[in-house]
DNA sequence: AATGAAGGCAACCGCAGAAGG
DNA sequence: GCCTTCTGCGGTTGCCTTCAT
């Protein structure tokens, strides 16, 4: 499409707009309509090409214009739009009246999708994400963490790190009291997994949410690589807040998932959008290691989606309730790691080997 | 109070499709 | 049918404001 940019003339204005710009600009439409843009600078008496007054007028001065902060509804039509239209935001503020392309897509890319990812959601999908191996990066870095955990639990310690000093703390809560026995052991068991869930679940959907942009490829951004770490130590504290002798699970709920048959806490805007499947519910909830979760714990986003991978070849065999995976997973082993022979902890079995794995398990 | 970081938003850039000659 | 022009769209950038240290 060779087509030279209209604004490559030299001496034309860039940058903000002046008011004295925009009155000329206003008044002109006003009078006459924009008519050609390409015509209507300098028929306006301003040093700036057609496309930058299209713009200002679209997106600035159009009378029609609603500013300030978006409102609930139209939060939740965005979010309804976008997980049917992707990245049209011409066609989803066809649907708001009074918003702009721009004003919108702004709004998404500074609020909503941040949101979403922090909620586990893949922001382009809306789906919970299930791309394991895309957080296989976070597992080497989880694996280093194990490693100061362990020591860290049984040294005592203090310990600077923020995750691995929480995660101290649900060991030792869970194991405090001295001897233990198998109640005991079951308890730090069940601590050691749910926290260990909750960092895998939140690196594998930020993770995997911010390499999903666009066609496959790409590194990730600082930008996402921030959004990921800071999803990581929002279910990091989460984890560490919760009672670890308790027979309450951690649930997922803080980045978005509910569970323990409890219904969605975190506010959602997908209230209204369809519901998807109990498969993939379920398919989801195994993976992600949440039990009891039901078919309303995934009801905020599009159902006509596909699944991100199909699991049920890894998981139906390992397990068919949610629930059964952590009471599997309290008396599987104890403390120290070693080992119970069949897991029922949903991995592919080939995970099992990894020695990562196969000493939480 | 000063400074750096982060967030929010307006504007720019380049591409693609439609329209006209 | 081809070429040029115009318009619209989506991605990205950079500036300004706000917040945290």
């Amino acid at each position: 499409m060779g087509r030279s940019p209209c604004c490559d003339e030299s001496g034309l204005k860039k940058g903000p707009w002046t008011p004295e710009e925009d009155e000329k600009l206003l008044h002109y439409i006003q009078k006459n309509g924009h008519g050609s843009w390409r015509t209507l600078p300098r028929l306006a008496g301003l040093n700036r090409c057609g496309k930058s007054c299209r713009l200002r007028w679209t997106n600035y001065l159009r009378p029609d214009i609603k500013r300030g902060k978006f409102s609930q509804e139209e939060e939740q039509t965005i979010l309804h739009l976008h997980s049917i239209l992707g990245n049209k935001w011409s066609a989803i503020a066809t649907h708001l009246p009074g918003r702009t392309d721009n004003e919108i897509k702004n709004f998404w890319n500074t609020h909503l999708k941040k949101r979403l990812i922090q909620m586990g959601f893949d922001p382009m999908t809306h789906r919970p994400r299930t791309d394991f191996f895309a957080a296989l990066p976070q597992l080497i870095a989880l694996a280093t963490l194990r490693d100061q955990l362990a020591a860290t639990a049984c040294g005592g310690g203090g310990g600077g790190d923020t995750a691995a000093a929480a995660a101290a703390q649900i060991m030792q809560g869970a194991g405090g009291g001295g001897g233990g026995g198998g109640g005991a052991d079951v308890a730090i068991q069940a601590a050691k997994m749910q926290y260990l869930q909750c960092l895998l679940q939140s690196a594998a959907s930020t993770i995997a949410s911010a390499g999903s942009g666009g066609g496959g490829g790409g590194a990730m951004s600082a930008h996402d690589a921030d959004a990921a770490l800071a999803a990581a130590a929002a279910a990091a504290a989460t984890c560490s807040s919760s009672p670890a002798g308790s027979s309450v699970p951690i649930t997922p709920t803080a980045v978005g998932h509910s569970g323990g048959g409890q219904t969605q806490t975190t506010p959602c805007a997908f209230s209204e959008a369809p519901v998807i499947t109990s498969d993939d519910v379920e398919a989801n909830l195994r993976l992600l290691g949440c039990g009891g979760g039901g078919a309303d714990a995934f009801t905020c986003h599009g159902g006509s989606l596909p699944p991100l991978a199909d699991l049920s070849d890894v998981t139906t065999t390992t397990m068919t309730n949610p629930l059964d995976w952590c009471s599997a997973t309290a008396s599987a082993s104890s403390c120290g790691g070693g080992g119970g022979a069949s897991s029922p902890f949903p991995w592919p079995e080939f995970f099992h080997d990894d020695p990562f794995i196969t000493d939480f398990l």
